[in-house]
RNA sequence: CGGAGCGUAGCGCAGCCUGGUAGCGCACCUGCCUUGGGAGCAGGGGGUCGAACGUUCGAAUCGUUUCGCUCCGACCA
């Protein structure tokens, strides 16, 4: 491809509502137009990247045995309605009327239809397993859409729905999404983690998320030091740890704490460490229902485990009135002891083998020290309710600690069982003609978010630093002054054109500017193998080969430099290119 | 949806407080010059100042309304 016969608009200055790098860049490179808040055009080299992860998705999902076909981006509300999710949804299914006035809405996912579609066509045990998946754009009405591709409203998506006679055998069809994920990200060459998930408003039994590491990641996952243990820090298991044996050698007393509200004042102000106090908090389901929860002084509630716990639909700090009404105090002096009658306390597992604690006494600028659970209060709810932090021992080997990483969630797995098939009634005739219900699992893989991960992950100052097998061309070649020396120009065109005839992309930089011009704007776009093919080696039929990632630039004659990039293509995307 | 802010040329911004000729940098066009890390000189085109209404002799500037966008939070995956 010659430049001039492409287009590349890129931007000399980062556009102000950029705020993450992937977007700053993908802007600065030409790749994608934004058309409203959280709508973008793919650009030409941005659709090519996008093309290049589709197709490794595509080639993994059918390798996997999964089947492509392709569901309808707008959808009519009775399949909602019957699923229920119509009422749940809320406002981000965007929804409208056809001109005969009936309900459609514009799909966030898929699961109503090819559920549809499943009842219907999947009548016998013989059908399964069966998995169907595609690659389409959803649109979601995301209340804040942010940071460009990584949280639009409309992106596309890949999703994969499997149909399984019973669990058993949708465990096997689970696990081999799972194995035909991890090889996706894999041939990407980006570093990831597939890490355990709580199953969120989707439903299901057991869930996997595959996260793209990178500093900027909007999730914290885990992982163990030793074993393979990974998660999301909302699932991160805390383990219960053995109680001192020794009963408390203090005896509870009253201090006056004036004014110290936080863990760390009061800490500070006794001159003890974090871990010796305990933390108090009042929440609420927003439906009348109050609980205290407590952790360790040093450590955070996990909201989510605690609402999975008490099996509430909703979970939120409790108001300082609201927490004045239960415990008589305001917040920062709370405790379990002397509480009024009813409110359930449940403490996380690290409260139980605390010692001679600090605890709120529920009376403003007073706290009690020496408190000792089971003496001085009772834990008659324990359960793991606290956010696991770096440090913390594994759950499931008994060397590992856990280490801490920020992570783009790009890929999720879930095993849904019958949630949406009973709901929907797919059911199959079984051997001896009875009427079974079909268990499901379903499976996405954000296509725009992955592209933008691997930018969050692969760039430098000047601009993208593409993985191979991701980039929109695998090597640029950029003439010097290719107006006048046409020596220059026809020794780029030759090379341009072995090159593509073995099916290396190459974008041939022929363009009447300057060559510093030129060289920052492929930095930018990050093409990962450049030749610059002009100036004073020419002459010693010698062109520069440089690799964006780092590395010394070469002088080599063409038919080695073609030699170099064919090597590093094939050894970057396997035999061919795609 | 709560809080904050911003809409002036394709992009980034100044001008607004204190009303009176709409500006700067980059980009773009023409010419000259230049050709190894976003060159230089000269000339040029481009803006109903987000929209509506109001105040005023006069509004980018003051007021009201509205739309859009961004940030923080809650929300979602």
């Amino acid at each position: 491809m010659r430049y001039k016969n492409f287009f590349i608009p890129t931007l000399k200055e980062t556009p102000s509502d950029a705020e993450v790098v992937s977007h700053q860049l993908m802007m600065r490179a030409g790749m994608i137009r934004k058309l409203a808040a959280g709508i973008y055009t793919y650009m030409p080299l941005g659709l090519r990247s996008i093309r290049k992860f589709e197709q490794i998705v595509r080639e993994e999902m059918n390798q996997a045995g999964a089947i492509e076909l392709l569901m309808p981006g707008v959808q009519p509300a009775e399949l909602w309605i019957e699923s229920k999710r119509w009422a749940q949804y809320g406002k981000e299914l965007l929804r409208f009327k056809d001109r005969k006035d009936n309900e459609f809405c514009l799909a966030p996912t898929h699961e109503e239809v090819i559920t549809d579609i499943a009842r219907r066509e999947l009548r016998s045990y013989r059908q399964m397993p069966v998995n169907f998946y595609q690659i389409q754009t959803k649109f979601r009405d995301e209340i804040r859409p942010r940071f460009g591709l990584m949280r639009g409203r409309e992106f596309i998506m890949k999703d994969a729905y499997s149909f399984d006679l019973d669990s058993t055998a949708a465990d096997l069809s689970y696990d081999k999404m799972f194995q035909a994920y991890m090889r996706i990200f894999e041939r990407c060459g980006l570093n990831f983690r597939a890490v355990e998930a709580d199953t969120g408003s989707i439903g299901g039994s057991a869930s996997h998320e595959f996260m793209v590491l990178a500093s900027s990641g909007e999730d914290a996952i885990v992982s163990c030091s030793c074993c393979r243990y990974a998660a999301n820090t909302e699932k991160a298991e805390g383990i219960r740890q053995p109680s001192g044996s020794a009963a408390g050698t203090q005896p509870l007393t009253k201090v006056a704490t004036p004014g110290k509200k936080s863990i760390a004042e009061v800490a500070d102000f006794l001159n003890l460490p974090q871990s010796s106090t305990i933390k108090s908090l009042v929440l609420s389901n927003g439906e009348g229902s109050f609980v205290m929860a407590m952790v360790r002084g040093d450590h955070e509630l996990n909201e989510l485990k605690l609402k999975n716990y008490l099996g509430w639909d909703d979970i939120q700090m409790a108001t300082d009135e609201e927490v004045e009404r239960f415990t008589g105090s305001p917040p920062g002096f709370l405790g379990p002891v002397g509480l009024m009658e009813g409110l359930q306390v449940i403490a996380d597992y690290m409260v139980e083998p605390l010692q001679n604690a600090v605890i709120g006494t529920n009376e403003t600028d007073q706290h009690y020290t020496g408190a000792n659970p089971g003496r001085d209060f009772q834990l008659s709810q324990l359960a793991d309710i606290r956010l696991v932090g770096a440090g913390d021992p594994c759950p499931r080997c008994a060397e590992g600690t856990l280490e801490i990483w920020r992570g783009i969630e790009v890929g999720h797995v879930f095993k849904l069982g019958t949630k949406y098939s009973s709901a929907l009634q797919a059911t199959y005739l079984d051997k001896d003609g009875k009427d079974q219900v079909i268990f499901m699992g379903c499976y996405g893989i954000g296509i725009g978010r992955t592209v933008a991960a691997a930018i969050e992950q692969n760039h430098d100052e000047n601009g993208i630093i593409w993985p191979l097998p991701l980039a929109p061309f695998h090597c640029s070649i950029v003439v010097i002054n290719a107006q006048k020396d046409e020596a220059a120009l026809a020794t780029a065109q030759a090379l341009h054109d072995r090159l593509e005839a073995v099916g290396v992309e190459v974008l041939l930089d022929d363009r009447d500017e300057r060559p510093g011009f030129k060289f920052k704007d492929h930095d930018l776009i990050g093409i990962p193998l450049r030749i610059v093919v002009g100036g004073k080696h020419l002459a010693d039929n010698k062109v520069e080969f440089k690799q964006r990632a780092g590395g010394d630039m070469q002088l080599l004659t063409p038919d080695q430099a073609f030699e170099a990039v064919v090597t590093a293509v094939t050894a970057a995307c396997g035999g061919k290119s795609s």
